[in-house]
DNA sequence: CGGATGATGACGCCACGATGACAGCCGACG
DNA sequence: CGTCGGCTGTCATCGTGGCGTCATCATCCG
């Protein structure tokens, strides 16, 4: 999963840049408005963490010339306290949920695992698919009840793939979805990858689909 | 463990930062309420020791600050005998516990154990993971009944980690919680340390995890 | 049968972590 | 007041895991 963060206090942003990294998430980070604006429209991302006070550009803005562009990726605004009206506005402007500042953030991370969770149209915080539980949560996949020993680029390509489960994924999605900003897109690590998730996985659990990508499927599952 | 200790009168301050340090705590010192809001914001302490009648800016004062930034550390209130209503007042501005002066040395630190268990969730005085028992009554760990003999910075990591046994924790977190306020963080005691207690313990014991840090976990115990 | 697409084993680089050695510091003790 | 010994922080070195690349092999389809 690829997260945006946009945050102009460099302090918080790496705190939470941080925080993301340790639950399994890859960031690009953003430190005003206007740089917001053309990451989120211009690259793919599974959640943008937006604060409202940017140099440049004003955080609602950003977001409802997002939204006006098409993009739906669920955003969650972080702004101060008791500032109720920029909770309003921004909910108006498109907002999926709302947090004041100061927070914990274990429940930023847990209020983003819920948003990335109903993006992909799952209700439990555990995701399974045939043989194989993904713990949202702790960030751990278990198969048959063991937990899988996993590396970081392995993990992000499964939960994918586990929040995906049935759809055909294509090689640019997991790419776009898997690795930050800038990375050279000419090269087979995404098969790579399959290829050792497929060692560490039951049998037939990654499918093939020649010329569009993979699909995880639970072997004698949902077609 | 690290503890901030805000206290104006010179000569109790040193006896208590004297009595935390023999109990294996590291302690930061305040002597004035506009410092102890500074440190108690900004750094990370795993409680705080506070004196209500500070010069400059009042105790209470500096507690509701704390707590309105979302700082939420336990803090235990020291005053003078019979004040009940600074007492109330201690509680209302969001104290966990509360101490009369005079007291006894060994209460203070009996009352301060308790708050730092329960931060972390732990009933008992005696916290266990594995083979390895902390008694924090008396400050040292036994393996398998047999007293570890462990210098004070290992003890302390060790004992941070015991607290939050099964978790990540970065590197970052265990030098903000085993030094005092000014440490240079470049530098690669927290490995050090770590390889020192692992040849101190049990084999396995203390887990790495690539890129985020470690975690203290019984061998074959929770997955 | 041949071309294209994907699978996989092997390799090597790089960065992170592990560890042994050493030297400064400080307190204990004579 | 001097010496000794135990803690600690630093450094240099070594080991290793993760990951991208490549070459080779398998497979599918026209």
């Amino acid at each position: 999963m690829r997260i945006l963060v946009v945050e102009d206090e460099p302090t918080l942003q790496a705190q939470l840049v941080e925080a993301l990294a340790a639950a399994g998430y890859v960031a690009d980070r953003a430190e005003n408005g206007i740089d917001a604006h053309f990451l989120g429209d211009g690259e793919t991302y599974d959640a943008v963490l937006l604060d409202l006070g940017l140099p440049r550009m004003d955080g609602i803005t950003v977001l409802k010339k997002w939204r006006a562009a098409g993009r739906t990726m669920p955003v969650l605004i972080l702004t101060a306290r008791d500032s109720w009206h920029e909770k309003v506005a921004g909910i108006d402007a498109g907002a999926d949920d709302y947090l004041a500042k100061p927070f914990h953030m274990a429940e930023l991370l847990a209020r983003l695992r819920a948003l990335i969770r109903r993006a992909g149209g799952h209700a439990s915080a555990e995701i399974a698919c045939g043989p194989l539980v993904l713990d949202t949560r702790i960030g751990r996949v278990l198969a048959d009840g063991q937990t899988l020993a996993l590396t970081g680029h392995e993990f992000r390509v499964l939960a994918y793939l586990m929040h995906h489960q049935g759809e055909v994924i294509s090689r640019s999605d997991l790419v776009e979805h898997i690795y930050a900003q800038d990375f050279d897109r000419d090269s087979n690590t995404v098969e790579v990858f399959i290829a050792r998730l497929r060692k560490k996985l039951p049998a037939g659990m990654i499918e093939t689909v020649r010329g569009l990508g993979y699909r995880l499927a639970a072997p004698g599952g949902p077609t």
